[in-house]
RNA sequence: GGGCGAUUAGCUCAGUUGGUUAGAGUACUUGCUUGACAUGCAAGGGGUCACUGGUUCAAGUCCAGUAUCGCCCA
């Protein structure tokens, strides 16, 4: 057996198994019918994208998730892909362009496209290389991109089928414009924000008089065509009708009467612009007003602004502001907090906006979308989102999908330039379907990115062709995704599925919540509190990362992450490569998988560590099946370490040492079985070091990542042996304190006098009585009779009613040990007070079940018995 | 304004359906170059489970209210 170094190193062993895990073809999953499926799609990360924090944690927990199934022989996909990310990689090739001078329009439409389709080759894509380096174990044949030819097929043609139904519909709308993106967003891609702000209380003057007008963005009125009051306020109630002039532009504004206005809310007046407001344009369809838009596409104020024509929107609101004070019209200014919408791609704000779009007509599709949830069809973890996904579905609106921009999935429509007649196909139009007019042209916009991505769990698959792909593998088995992408891509790919395939897209939705700083504040790049994951992996390894990861993904909570932690389970890997070395130093010729094991002859220690061992696996097996990530890695991380390593090692070592071959190799047995299940358990969190280890003692076998999830073995389960261990370790437990506090050198051994010990125990200590020298330094151990006195020069311990004096010669202190025993007696007394009273309480006797009742006596008693040997000791001492 | 969630040790967090003396990591104190590991070992200190009230034999856990914080929606 090889020796191996004093620290694990876990670089040269990350890439050493991922290449081969790669050339062994684990990675891919064939199509064989005769194991059953689990698959997941991963969360398209951008093209552009690079890993962050909430790349690393999402795509750690599904590499957990198919990991584990695929080790249980489930023919499990991990279907990867990217998103081609239509404004975010529109922004980075153009500021590249930029770099050089150049605008898209310099290079139109084609060139451009070109361009990105080049810088996608060169940069796109490096997320993919990242998430190796994370150990992600997805198919990567069959790697998808959203622009993919089979994907644009399967965009193409839902946008057809919708389009025939007369669920995607063209129309003139207010929507969410980005001035800096020059394109629509959908009302999802809106971020608002809180923000101080102003009221502007303007004058609108009419022969004879003169209304205050509140707003807050005052260069909107430009494009005001009317005002309004509520037809039951009273104040203007003669005003209604009346004719008012729009000051600088001299427009002439009805005023009307409508029940949107609030006569509570400013001063009761509304100035209305349909072309700038979303209420206003719906009260302006009510009265037939006119929608003056005054805008441009980027932002500035065109020809209806008058003198501010060419103005940038906010320039033109402080000049015209000006203009208004000078001509007295600006009665006063208020502070006033509002809400304000920033696009999610720039953070610029969001103007509302006129334009045509195209829409798809939710409420339909939303439908099902809520059925299936409620019919317990498709489950969310933690269910507390269902509701948020139930809210959002049953308030819906209609989805502008259209984006004035280049890059993306440009929409199957021509507009026949004579007959203006649109013609929606998969297939290239060359002829208007109407009037068969060749001069057409297809539409310039292109579709939402999450028009692509709602696709993603049937269009990866094959979609619109029936593949056994798609037979098989879908409905995916788990999506697993934040809880930030619930309305823009999970309700939405249900929404499709059900729609396409007549069958939702997964059957488990396990949404996590966000990576934190330590201080619980959300990453992002501008707080400069983003951890870097590549220099986390680079720093302390890819397991230590993954482990941490893991080890806080608690449902429904944010994760908190600091480096701190991570180097605490960077030590974890640490103490796992010792204890494999320990075993290595000591196995020599010894090969665990040809020893036939006697188990009659198996040891305190063995059966207690085997039995806990079995226990363990069974509860990190069933953790993972109810995504209790974190839960599973601490029974890992608990066993390994403080039951594992703390207790059986240091149980073996006088084994191991001494001359006895059988009982060594029985301790070697042991710790190659424990050390070999544990690897395999642990593979879905840590995949590298477990394979290192495992491949030394799996003597030529293929890989841990192939092998069988280890099942708890029901013949090694001993209640008993836990039972006697939980005393041998109370008593060792309680030798050491007394050593320290006494200040008892490591080097002079102590003898122990047990008294009045009944059989059973006395059994329990003999058989542990090796791993008490051992462990607690101890010389000898005697028992003595129960009428026998309290040695002189000697502390007492009491462990489970059990008295054990400790003689100590000159070492001993009597105050050290008078406060030890005022200590115990006084902890002792609380315990049994609360029981007491609980007991004397006739009202818990009638009510508790017998077994409470009982646990409480047994409790009262057996802590009676230790106090007042307590006491005893205590007399003694003075 | 509506909804959701959180509040447990100095810090970051666990705590299943109510039932042992409320746990972990980290930080802290003390002692250890123990033949796997100082990325370590042993021992220890540290909590009015945000607050108020209620339900119950029994509440960190269930209910109501209050406070503070966070998120989503309008």
């Amino acid at each position: 057996m090889p020796e191996l170094g004093k620290r694990y190193e876990p670089h040269t062993v990350e890439d050493k198994w991922y290449s081969y895990w790669f050339k062994k073809n684990y990675f891919h999953a064939a199509l064989d019918t005769s194991r059953p499926f689990y698959s997941i799609v991963i969360p398209p990360p951008n093209v552009t994208g690079s890993l962050h924090m909430g790349h690393a944690f999402n795509n750690t927990l599904q590499d957990i998730l198919i990991r584990w199934r695929r080790m249980h022989g489930d023919n499990a996909l991990w279907m990867p892909g990217t998103d081609h990310a239509g404004i975010a990689t529109q922004n980075v090739v153009e500021r590249q362009l930029k770099k050089e001078g150049l605008f898209r329009d310099d290079l139109g439409r084609g060139k451009f496209i070109e361009r990105v389709w080049n810088w996608r080759e060169e940069s796109g894509g490096v997320i993919i290389d990242q998430l190796k380096r994370l150990g992600a174990s997805c198919d990567w044949e069959r790697e998808r991109f959203t622009m993919d030819k089979g994907l644009s097929r399967a965009v193409k043609e839902v946008f057809v089928r919708l389009y025939q139904e007369k669920l995607i519909y063209r129309g003139n709308y207010i929507i969410n414009w980005c001035p800096r993106c020059r394109t629509a967003l959908s009302d999802i891609e809106v971020e608002y924000q809180d923000l101080p702000g102003h009221f502007y209380h303007i004058k609108y003057p009419y022969p004879g008089g003169q209304v205050v007008v509140a707003t807050t963005r005052p260069e909107t009125m430009l494009g005001d065509t009317a005002v309004a009051v509520h037809p039951d306020d009273e104040r203007y109630a003669d005003l209604v009708g009346k004719e008012l002039t729009l000051p600088v532009i001299g427009r002439k504004l009805k005023v009307i009467a409508d029940t949107y206005v609030d006569p509570e809310f400013g001063t009761g007046v509304v100035k209305i612009t349909p072309a700038h407001d979303p209420n206003d344009f719906l009260v302006g369809k009510r009265h037939n007003l006119e929608a003056v838009n005054v805008m441009n596409e980027d932002g500035t104020m065109n020809e209806n602004a008058g003198p501010y024509a060419g103005q940038d929107r906010f320039e033109c609101r402080e000049n015209l502001l000006e203009q208004l004070k000078r001509e007295d019209l600006l009665e006063k200014v208020e502070p006033h907090d509002h809400s304000v919408g920033h696009c999610y791609r720039c953070h610029t704000v969001i103007e509302p906006y006129l334009s045509k779009q195209w829409f798809v007509a939710m409420e339909s599709l939303a439908r099902p979308a809520i059925d299936a949830v409620k019919e317990g069809k498709v489950k969310f973890f933690p269910q507390s989102w269902e509701k948020t996904y139930y809210d959002w579905l049953e308030n819906i609106r209609d989805w502008c999908i259209s984006r004035q921009i280049w890059w993306g999935h440009r929409i199957p429509a021509w507009h026949c330039q004579d007959c203006v007649h649109i013609s929606v196909s998969v297939d290239e139009v060359v002829a208007c379907e109407k009037c068969q007019s060749k001069n057409i042209e297809q539409e310039t916009d292109v579709l939402d990115t999450w028009f692509s991505s709602a696709l993603w769990p049937f269009s990866t698959l094959g979609w619109p062709a029936s593949t056994p792909e798609l037979a098989n593998y879908y409905p995916t088995s788990v999506l697993v995704t934040g809880f930030d992408i619930l309305f823009f891509w999970v309700a939405r790919m249900i929404m499709m599925g059900l729609k396409f395939m007549g069958e939702i897209p997964f059957k488990e939705v396990y949404i996590h919540a966000l990576v934190r700083d330590e201080q619980g504040r959300k990453m992002s790049k501008s707080l400069g509190n983003a951890i870097d994951p590549l220099l986390m992996i680079e720093k302390f390894g890819t397991d230590a990362f993954r482990f941490t990861l893991t080890a806080f993904a608690a449902q429904g909570r944010d994760v908190s992450l600091s480096e701190q932690r991570i180097e605490g389970y960077r030590n974890f890997c640490n103490k796992i490569w010792n204890a494999t070395r320990f075993v290595l130093m000591n196995v020599g010729d010894f090969n665990w998988l040809e020893y036939r094991l006697d188990e009659s002859k198996l040891e305190l220690a063995d059966r207690w560590i085997l039995s806990r061992a079995n226990r363990v696996v069974g509860e990190v097996d069933s953790a993972f099946t109810e995504y209790r990530f974190n839960e599973a890695a601490h029974f890992l991380y608990d066993f390994i370490w403080h039951e594992f390593c703390d207790w059986y090692i240091e149980m073996v070592k006088g084994r191991l040492q001494g001359e006895e071959t059988a009982a060594r190799e029985r301790a070697l047995y042991v710790l190659s079985y424990v050390i070999e299940k544990s690897m395999r358990a642990l593979h879905p969190i840590m995949p590298f070091i477990t394979e290192e280890i495992w491949q030394l003692f799996s003597r030529g076998g293929e890989s841990v990542m192939v092998s069988p999830y280890p099942q708890a073995e029901e013949r090694f389960i001993n209640e008993e042996a836990e039972k006697q261990m939980a005393l041998a370790r109370e008593l060792i437990v309680k030798v050491r304190n007394l050593r320290a506090e006494m200040r008892v050198p490591l080097k002079s051994k102590v003898e122990l006098q047990v008294k009045n010990a009944d059989e059973t125990r006395r059994a329990i200590i003999e058989d542990a009585l090796q791993y008490i020298k051992d462990l607690a330094k101890v010389s000898d151990i005697v028992f003595l009779e129960a009428d026998s006195g309290k040695p002189v020069q000697s502390a007492a311990i009491v462990v489970e009613t059990l008295e054990i004096y400790i003689p100590l010669g000159d070492v001993i202190d009597f105050e050290v040990e008078r406060e030890r025993q005022l200590k115990e007696i006084s902890k002792l007394n609380e315990v049994i007070e609360r029981s007491a009273k609980k007991l004397a309480n006739q009202n818990f006797l009638d009510h508790a079940p017998s077994q409470v009742v009982d646990k409480e006596r047994e409790k009262v008693e057996k802590h009676q018995e230790i106090l007042s040997k307590l006491q005893e000791n205590l007399v003694q001492l003075q």
